[in-house]
DNA sequence: CTCCTGATTTAATAATTATCTAATTAGATG
DNA sequence: CATCTAATTAGATAATTATTAAATCAGGAG
């Protein structure tokens, strides 16, 4: 039954330490020792947790001697969770300098998008029906935003009807494409990782 | 902390009740109390849910006297869990007749990857290291396995050495991309809904 | 205001599960 | 065989959580 095997996908990764486990091994291969030193728990805990991972065939092992040392099955990754891709990977990406560039192509499209959806006032026509178009506008008016502050719903709507009337469909589409989250009626930006990225898509 | 937000959203995905909420939801928006009907469980149950569901903002929902009607925040799951949302829409895709088509251009593009990779005798030359090829191929081998048999690793083997002799490889990728499951050494096709969908690559 | 309906809250129970310690297994090496 | 190291298992505990029944809340309709 393929309810079943979903459901347990999402438990594997609705744990914490499973989620280190997968951002250390996201480095490169480590055994259950050193696992366990790194995020200060023992050895049994990290056996409890590979059995998950592994039958949720996130992780593959290979054996050498009696130390068994573990991998990332990325393919399953990429394919299965963009957000806990991004997390996962975030630390590596940043540490080759390999995210915040923007080629050539991209940044025109960027350009005449922008161009073509907001006035000279810096008012918002219109929200782009094409998906593509609609992130680039999207993250144009987050990127005002200041990170790490909690915005009241109240401040929320006040700072996006400077530039549309239409605060509420923009307010939801930040939340829809996780480009802010809400919590206890307060909302703050998430970092870029998550952000949908327009740059990939076709 | 962006860890416990990507715990949150598999932990919202990681039980039984509340995917069967979304895939209900998938085909139109529905009250508590028809949900907690259809689910076998109290309207109380449901409520819990909800609210789960709800600050994993995977659902919205919109008020009408004094019922509640749910639905599906469906860019949210479309760009979070690919396997989730096959499940998730399997039906509705399924009514309305829209998978199992091939457009001509992948209909060539297909034809042609076979035809390179496969020598005349239908042996395997080599995996294609391109993705999308290599799915092509992945799903040309699995289309022969018969559908709900269990193999064991053996037969597994056995089958792929006819076509390649590194079965190793080519048993690890069926796995890694979800065209067969295993459990207890016993491994099953998936149905296609699980398959990575070479047709939406790039 | 009273009744009705649907949703929520509360409190209790049962099941799951993350973690630990202690004991055991597995493999390698002297 | 004795020993060492890494991993696993077993058993126990604590925390989380899915579920329910019962009480309460919210919005209409008479």
């Amino acid at each position: 039954m393929q309810l079943e095997k979903v459901v347990n996908f999402h438990k594997a990764l609705a744990d914490a330490t499973r989620i280190k486990i997968l951002i250390l091994l996201a480095e490169g291969e480590l055994n259950g020792q050193t696992l366990a030193e790194k995020l200060g728990v023992t050895p049994a805990t990290i056996t409890h947790h590979a059995t998950k991972l592994r039958d949720a065939a996130l992780i593959n092992e290979r054996r050498e001697k009696n130390t068994i040392y573990f991998t990332l099955n990325d393919y399953f990754i990429k394919s299965n969770s963009a957000a806990t891709e991004a997390l996962i990977y975030r630390r590596v990406g940043a540490s080759k300098g390999e995210s915040g560039t923007m080629n050539e192509e991209n940044q025109r499209t960027r350009d005449s998008v922008l161009r073509n959806f907001f006035t000279a006032e810096g008012k918002l026509k219109s929200l782009p029906a094409q998906l593509k178009k609609k992130l680039i506008v999207l993250e144009h008016l987050v990127s005002r935003l200041e990170k790490g502050r909690a915005y009241s719903e109240k401040e929320l709507n006040a700072f996006i009807k400077e530039v549309h009337e239409d605060f509420a469909t923009i307010r939801r589409e930040f939340i829809m494409h996780q480009f802010m989250y809400r919590e206890r009626e307060v909302y703050e930006l998430n970092p870029p990782e998550l952000w949908a990225r327009w740059e990939e898509l076709s």
